[in-house]
DNA sequence: CGTGGCATGTAAGCGGTTACATGATTGA
DNA sequence: TCAATCATGTAACCGCTTACATGCCACG
């Protein structure tokens, strides 16, 4: 349910069409609650049945046309009172640590493909993350900007802070995944012997 | 898409009824890859459509009945198959992380009260895993001794190995939610000044 | 005149959630 | 005889994925 909170949390520093939405999604946001294109053109259309945005049709040339969005005040408050409920959680459903347990019943270079192939996704996820970090500590994040100019400044440190905050969890996070899929190719050493590679 | 994997490393062991599969599910594998009742059914009949198990109709009194279902060299095959295949990843829909980022528009007590829940939650998941992880050390766990009961000599240590490891990372995992929410209660002390509570 | 980016979607299907639905057996 | 537990499901819905579908505009 969170697809909308995230679209408000972008509507919310500023209208944008569609197209301008889901390209900024990709770059930031996106980066925490991912959403595919064919996705948000719906949740938009949805959210505006529900009064959460209004659409502002705009012409472009002679037969082109763009939908501009602009959050409400329902908008604003589905997204605040989002950020004051309780949280909900996933169960779990983790397809690697499943798969980890049952390495015994696996070829032990497939065990190993597995942890780097871990190990891969892990450090590109990483730098992902350390790459919105440094566009956070440099001010240069297209939507950080924009954010930034239309907070005050006492509001600046506190907005940039928890931006931080997020993203160091995630990168942190990353590294645990890293290290434990490290360990793990340790352990098959240890138990099969040390690898072909 | 890994139900049917989780399903197919209970029944591997040996075979079960629907029921006592569904029951064992939630004791073991089930802290790894949730499901629910009501998807386990559909998913073992699906499985015996395609041919990975097979189902033995046995009555129970006089009317009653109950279902076990054997794996097929088939669903064996499935299993190692998927065990030594290359990992798939869901793309990030964190909503804790989303959260965390847009703090600044959160009332501070509601922010605190987030991260309350976050703890709270990893450390009921974490205490889940520990818990684990000793029936693995103790080797009490019931599908655990069942598989042990199956397994030569030189595999068990391998077999509990691989467990360990599994659930070690888990634990890890939540240990730094745990401890990242700790630091975003410090953050709001030092950002909006210390709370109520 | 073509290409790349702008712009907006639909449709089928899948896995999972929630709620509902039914009935038999066992043991107190 | 009553409750707990054994036992097996169905139906509606929801969010997401994948693939498909269309056409305009600006620029070289």
């Amino acid at each position: 349910m969170s697809l909308r909170h995230a679209l408000l949390a972008l509507l919310r520093v500023g209208p944008l069409s569609g197209y301008d939405l889901q390209k900024q999604f990709s770059q930031s946001v996106g980066h925490v609650w991912h959403a595919a294109d064919s996705q948000i053109y719906p949740e938009l259309r949805k959210m505006a049945l529900e009064g959460l945005v209004t659409v502002e049709e705009q012409t472009r040339g002679e037969r082109g046309m763009r939908k501009v969005y602009h959050v409400t005040e329902d908008g604003e408050r589905a997204f605040t009172d989002w950020l004051d409920s309780a949280p909900e959680y996933q169960r779990i459903r983790d397809a690697a640590h499943l798969r980890a347990a049952y390495l015994e019943s696996a070829d032990p270079e497939a065990a190993r493909a597995f942890l780097r192939a871990h190990i891969a996704h892990w450090e590109h996820e990483l730098s992902c993350w350390e790459g919105e970090l440094s566009h956070i500590e440099a001010i240069d994040n297209p939507m950080l900007v924009r954010r930034l100019a239309v907070t005050s400044e006492q509001d600046r440190e506190r907005t940039i802070a928890y931006k931080r905050f997020a993203y160091d969890g995630l990168a942190d996070r990353a590294r645990g995944e890293i290290a434990w899929a490290e360990r793990g190719l340790r352990l098959i050493d240890e138990l099969e012997g040390p690898g072909a590679r």
